[in-house]
RNA sequence: GCUCCCGUGGUGGAACAGGUAGACACGCAGGACUUAAAAUCCUGUAGCUUCACGGCUGUACCGGUUCGAUUCCGGUCGGGAGUACCA
């Protein structure tokens, strides 16, 4: 009998479709464990071995909280829209949806042959209208909510209204724009309605603003703070340049604080926390205002109130409202040059090089408020329009950048915190005694930040006040392949769309360009693409990352058409108990969907306020390429051990031409004589541990059919880099390919055994045959015949044998098997329970790659010890289903089984087996091993000391003197000290 | 620059709470079976030293705490990730 994996995988994988195998119950008794991971966006190319790691190691974890008595939610679903499904049809005018539909096509054949137990009936898309109707549904909800600072929570916006309406805006506490005017009931009442629609929006959540956006003019669109790397598009690589712009925002902001402290009562990693951390970038410090003749005060904030009396100047961002105001006629000509100077710079310039001091006065004078001397306002583009109040008070002497600033452009730096050398650097540090600052002399640092604050409050100039780093989320996108934002235009005011309105469908259009006076593609939509048939819609649609940040609640209730989900179920399911996803969401989706769920929370429609209890980033997957050396000007390839002994020195170089024309006479001489070698990448999967395969190289191209090659003992060894995995790179391995040579389960051990999930590695294909040797060896187990007299009986396996043949009645029985019902040795269930231990310990601290080890230990000893008693087989087939499905569920059938081992009780350890009868402890004297003793296992810590202290060896080592201190390890070593 | 993470054999990696470092696997070497190959099985495999028993050195480097440190603390060097004029 043999193991024959592509059969078997095969067969399992429709069974389990047919009979609904992992399905999640909605009405369940059971405890519920929700495991997802973060659902794919379904590019063109398909999987490779690195996307499904994280697949993987959910799925383990599912089937093994399945074997645990959970009812687990294990669901998966794409993240349909996208860029790239938008630029293919650009390019070929093929709809993205057409695109999208055969991506995921694809994407579900490649998952399905690797045997998740994903509840597919479940499965969501996020550009399905009748998914997409929800994100609209909630992007209204939080259109239509403020957010009330008094109760720390976002409130319909109904209540605001009702407020303005009896009392005006004075007495709210709100996040919104922070220059609204104030007004009374009364005003509020004369507004027009246009006007009460611009108070509003300043309140909302979602709202319609002018911003400094990033803008992408390759793109045409404008992109989130998360989607710009290092000045350039993530999708692309296109520059990217700041605008400011009218667009529709979330106020994130509003939530800062909560995301922060969310933080501490969530087990997510210290990293990825820790980088949401600095991306909200909480900093507490004092807002202060300076008088400036004849114009509005100029606002500053800072961290550091206590260094008031060394600001020498004041530095304005070129974007500052107060610019031209303040500017004199003198500077007139040269702020408006530096103005349009800094803003034709691409952020990526500006980014580029923050070391060029640039800046210019405005010969405007500001007022110190306690010392009244006058203070030049100058503008500076490291001053950023966006953080804070686009202004700074410049403490050049404790600031790097001021000091710079002050340094180019000869300023006077004071010192005013002792300490520092103000000749070669600024003093940042926020330690020292405070000097030249009145009041504040012979204070600690700490002590006059305090007094500073307590000084400003008392003048009525300013107050304490955190500042947050955390910019609004800009939420229109200029592009096509999105949801549709359910807003419509009534003489120039945006009303939302009703709830039987939605969903706004993605209407049709001729090209997926912008139109020719630059609006979004969806303005390009029919005539009758209207509300009423009058009212245009908006024609931007919402990022990516809208369709992502309530995904996790719809898997609860996917096909609910009359709320996003139900709430008993919501409310049954809770959040993610394990999510499992890459770290590159971190300020991305992770974020907004935490930022959803407490909003989603605060409105009363879910229960939690945060999606996810525990979060694991899985490691990326790299590719492993191959390289040839080929001599240029000739059809010869030079192996890469014989290339790295003779391309170091000159004079090896001609001992290869003397090496390469005696072997191969015929060679050009043109190619010997230049010597030019290439190194070329070749694919991977013609190469066998670096060796390549000759013949399949020569049809590998047509070009390469007469390749000759220079190699020593026949092999040629090809060169190896680490880099990322890709099309061009010829290093993809393919998931499909590994399953069709090795089998499934091997493909699901192998990702696992590769290393901690955790932790990015490259792929290397190499050391599949140690997990695939183990997989045969289990088969072995069962299958051969090591002890019985009789050899089983061939039944008939032939491989062709037909799918149809339904696993309830097994393909063959267990006589084929060669298991036995004897009573298993006190060995055999000491190596057994070992291994369910170790098993559960691994897979509960999320060790997936010790617990693969672990089975190889309990099958090589079992192999050894010869064993095939079905009392200590079927256990051990539990315990390695989650890992390797396939092959345990066929052997679980020919065992007699009707039921699926999915379904099957987890084995419980029984320590009793644990125990030994004796113990060897090693015994060293001040730490140093000396000898081993042997003692009843059964013994307390003062017996062991007694015992070992009887011992004659220890008293020989001893020689009467008696041992300062003993240390007794129980089950690890006893230490004495002398 | 800042923040976080990490440095263990030829390779991937184990060591979970400070207690026999190198589990397990790959690779390599030798052997068995075979006409041969594949497959399978057995033995060895950190370094130095010893005929051998054994001994010594070893977890990037330097130092500290401890009877005992891969593990804890301080410093240095090297690698990776995130972030970047945030006042």
């Amino acid at each position: 009998m043999e193991y024959n994996f592509l059969e078997i995988e095969k067969r399992w994988q429709k069974f389990w479709a047919d009979h609904k195998t992992f399905k999640a119950e909605d009405n369940s008794v059971k405890p519920k464990y929700y495991v997802l991971d973060m659902f794919p966006y379904p590019s063109g190319a398909g999987l490779h071995v690195g996307h499904p790691l994280g697949y993987i190691a959910s799925d383990i974890v599912a089937r093994y909280k399945r074997h645990k008595g959970f009812n687990v939610l294990h669901p998966m679903g794409y993240d349909s829209f996208g860029l790239p499904a938008e630029q293919y049809a650009i390019q070929t005018g093929q709809h993205p949806s057409v695109t999208t539909t055969q991506n995921i096509a694809r994407y579900r054949e490649q998952l399905d042959k690797i045997g998740f137990s994903f509840d597919w009936d479940r499965e969501v898309k996020t550009s399905d209208p009748q998914y997409y109707k929800w994100t609209q549904w909630i992007f209204i909800q939080i259109f239509n909510s403020w957010y009330d600072k008094s109760a720390d929570k976002a409130q319909p916006i109904s209540s605001l209204i009702a407020e303005f309406e009896k009392n005006g805006n004075g007495s709210v506490n709100a996040v919104c724009d922070d220059d609204i005017k104030t007004f009374s009931s009364e005003d509020w009442k004369q507004f027009s309605e246009k006007e009460k629609s611009d108070v509003l929006m300043r309140y909302r959540l979602a709202y319609l603003g002018e911003a400094y956006v990033n803008w992408c003019p390759a793109l045409g669109t404008v992109l989130a703070n998360d989607e710009v790397k290092d000045g350039v598009s993530e999708r692309g690589g296109h520059p990217v340049e700041r605008k400011l712009m009218k667009q529709w925002s979330m106020r994130i902001t509003a939530y800062a604080q909560r995301l922060l402290d969310g933080l501490e009562k969530i087990d997510w990693t210290e990293s990825l926390k820790e980088s949401q951390r600095y991306w909200i970038g909480r900093s507490e410090g004092t807002s202060l205002r300076f008088k400036i003749q004849g114009h509005p005060d100029i606002e500053v904030f800072t961290t550091r109130p206590d260094t008031i009396f060394g600001v020498s100047f004041v530095t304005i961002a070129p974007e500052h409202d107060l610019v031209n105001a303040i500017t004199t006629p003198a500077q007139k000509q040269a702020v408006e040059e530096y103005v349009i100077k800094t803003k034709n710079r691409s952020e990526r310039e500006r980014q580029a090089d923050v070391n060029t001091v640039s800046g210019v006065f405005t010969g405007a004078y500001v007022i110190h408020p306690f010392s009244a001397q006058q203070i030049p306002v100058w503008i500076g583009d490291y001053v950023l329009a966006g953080y804070g109040t686009g202004a700074v008070m410049a403490v050049p002497g404790h600031d790097e950048r001021d000091y710079k600033f002050a340094k180019h452009f000869n300023l006077p730096i004071p010192e005013v915190v002792a300490g520092g050398d103000l000749s070669k650097e600024a003093y940042a540090a926020k330690e020292g005694i405070l000097i030249n600052s009145d009041f504040l002399n012979g204070l600690s640092v700490k002590e006059a930040i305090k007094k500073a604050i307590e000084k400003i409050e008392e003048k009525k100039i300013g107050h304490g006040k955190v500042n947050f780093r955390l910019r609004d989320a800009v939420f229109g996108r200029q592009r096509y392949w999105g949801e549709p934002i359910p807003i419509y235009y009534v003489n120039d005011i945006p009303h939302a769309l009703n709830e039987n309105e939605l969903p706004l469908v993605l209407p049709e259009v001729d090209k997926y360009l912008p139109t020719e006076d630059g609006e979004p593609p969806l303005a390009r939509a029919a005539e009758n693409w209207k509300k009423d048939g009058k009212y245009n819609y908006e024609a931007s649609t919402m990022p990516g990352w809208a369709g992502s940040s309530w995904y996790f609640l719809r898997y609860m209730d996917p096909h609910n058409g009359s709320e996003f989900a139900d709430r008993k179920l919501m409310d049954y399911w809770q959040n993610i108990d394990l999510y499992i996803g890459g770290s590159e969401h971190a300020t991305g989706h992770l974020l907004y969907v935490r930022f959803w769920t407490k909003f989603l929370n605060d409105m009363g429609f879910i229960g939690v306020d945060e999606p996810a209890k525990k979060l694991i980033n899985q490691g990326m997957i790299q590719g492993r390429s191959n390289f040839v050396y080929s001599l240029v000007g000739s059809s010869l390839f030079i192996s890469y051990d014989i290339i790295k002994k003779y391309t170091d020195a000159p004079h090896s170089r001609e001992e290869l031409k003397k090496l390469i024309q005696a072997r191969f006479p015929d060679i050009e001489p043109a190619a010997l004589d230049s010597l030019r070698i290439q190194k070329l990448h070749v694919d991977v999967n013609i190469v066998e541990n670096d060796v390549l395969q000759k013949e399949n190289f020569k049809k590998w191209r047509d070009d390469l059919g007469n390749a000759t090659f220079m190699d020593e003992e026949d092999k040629y060894i090809c060169g190896v880099e680490i880099e990322k995995m890709s099309k061009s790179k010829y290093n993809v391995v393919s998931p499909d390919d590994i399953s069709e040579r090795f089998g499934a389960d091997t493909l699901r051990l192998y990702e696992m055994f590769l290393g901690p999930l955790e932790q990015s590695k490259p792929w290397n294909t190499n050391g599949i045959t140690g997990v695939s040797g183990f997989l045969k060896k289990l088969w072995r187990l069962f299958a051969s015949t090591p002890l019985s007299v009789t050899p089983s009986t061939p039944l008939s396996v032939t491989p062709s044998t037909p799918l149809s043949v339904t696993p309830s009645t097994p393909l063959s029985n267990t006589a084929s098997l060669n298991v036995t019902e004897a009573e298993p040795t006190k060995a055999e269930l000491k190596t057994l329970h070992k291994t369910i231990k170790k098993i559960t310990e691994d897979i509960e601290r999320f060790s997936f790659n010790t617990s693969v080890s672990n089975f190889m230990i309990c099958v090589n000893e079992l192999t050894d010890a010869k064993c095939n008693k079905r009392a200590i087989l079927e256990p051990l087939l539990i315990c390695l289903s989650p890992y390797a499905p396939h092959i345990t569920e066929e052997l679980w059938h020919l065992l007699g089984h009707k039921e699926s081992i999915v379904f099957e009780k987890f084995p419980e350890v029984n320590e009793s087996y644990l125990v030994d009868d004796a113990f060897t402890y090693p015994i060293s004297f001040n730490g140093k091993m000396r000898f081993n003793i042997e003692l009843p296992a059964t013994l307390t810590v003062p017996e062991i000391e007694k015992e070992v202290m009887g011992r004659e060896e220890v008293q020989k080592y001893l020689e009467g003197k008696t041992p300062k201190k003993i240390i007794i390890v129980p089950k690890k070593i006893v230490n004495i000290v002398v």
